[in-house]
DNA sequence: ACCTTATCGCAACGAAAATTGCGTGAGGAC
DNA sequence: GTCCTCACGCAATTTTCGTTGCGATAAGGT
């Protein structure tokens, strides 16, 4: 995660994870959050990062090599912090607690950032498809628990996220999305709509329960 | 369309759309449909398309200025083009048309050119959302006319978009659309459960018809 | 066919990004 | 505290992008 790109591995397989790498590490990602915040979510140069963090572009360049590199790197240490997944076990209320909250930060700016360093993560057609599910994993499983809290078997993660996640994610890039409340509970009525569409079918297939 | 960027305008006002200027375009056009395909979508450098093209780079950076403006200049050229969307009346049979399309679409190797040139035009906070919306416009009458032809009233083309265009969207550029066929009979089912949802709750607010 | 001029190729230039070798200082294990 | 070495700062260098002036050629109207 903090090295993402191939670095070689060193003869003596000493790691050194503390002190002043750690700092460097700390200040280059405030960096690129501050700057991707001021720039529009853009992912900032790699020269605009060194300055801000107070330390030379070379060491930019050695431990992260690319912007995208970077920016990806930033976005999944943030991702088990940001946008916190519940799961009482009332599906609509928590899928809307979710929604809100995630549409909130798309409608922020560099609220994107995450997902659009992950798309274009994806897009690396080297190590493209595996590391992108590989990050999204824990995601799929906060979800998948939500989903369980609330005994929804009708659903898989990955719908609530082409559900919920997708239309939020085009929706705030193309700025569609002008009442943000409406928005996210509109997303939730449409969920739950597909919920009881799965489960009537369900249940014209088989009629005595299950 | 053909000069996205500021162009002085010449005295005389005489333009030259023909002969020589409209190959240079075609083979940069060309160029960079070739390169994005070639690059999983990825927005080509001036140089390479260039090279490709078989002219100069000045000239390039002359006419399109940047690479975002170059591919959106494309972009837009062939949106007219793709994704035909059908208006029989038959809304799933259109839906499913129009879906099977679009995640085909998308599925190939530069399909979410345009969407992704779009959403990076509409992140220019000077000319963004004026623009990608100027340039949706047309298709969103298209969705119009699809749910006028079946008489859905419970949708607006916004839905579509939120329903349909953004989970295919999303689910390309993560690659989590294995089956693509069972893909796009699942959004259209969503769509369906939707609209059945959203008129049962209509028709619970307003009993004796409306 | 001629004349005007928009557009292109060419090349030189400037600026900024990205790479690399080397010396030094900080980390971490003993 | 001592030693080893990883990571950083520094600076020189290479690479690449983007701009601009100028001459040549091709478009299009008369």
């Amino acid at each position: 995660m903090s090295d993402p790109h191939d670095r070689e591995i060193q003869a003596t397989g000493t790691v050194r994870p503390g002190g002043r790498t750690a700092r460097t590490r700390a200040a280059v990602h405030d960096a690129v959050r501050e700057l991707m915040t001021e720039n529009g979510g853009e992912p900032p140069e790699i020269p605009e990062v060194a300055a801000r963090a107070g330390v030379h572009p070379a060491t930019v360049y050695r431990r992260w090599r690319t912007r995208e590199s970077l920016v990806l790197d930033v976005a999944v240490s943030d991702v088990n912090v940001a946008s916190p997944i519940p799961a009482t076990g009332d599906l609509r209320a928590d899928l809307l607690a979710y929604t809100r909250n995630l549409v909130e930060t798309f409608d922020r700016p560099g609220g994107l950032a995450f997902v659009r360093a992950l798309a274009t993560a994806a897009r690396d057609t080297r190590s493209g498809p595996e590391r992108t599910q590989e990050i999204l994993r824990p995601r799929l499983e906060l979800f998948q628990r939500l989903l369980d809290a609330s005994g929804t078997t009708e659903l898989t993660p990955l719908d609530v996220v082409l559900l919920v996640l997708s239309p939020a994610y085009l929706g705030a890039t193309f700025g569609m999305l002008q009442p943000v409340g409406e928005h996210a509970e509109q997303l939730v009525d449409n969920v739950l709509d597909v919920v009881a569409g799965r489960r009537a079918r369900a249940a014209a297939r088989e009629p005595r329960d299950g």
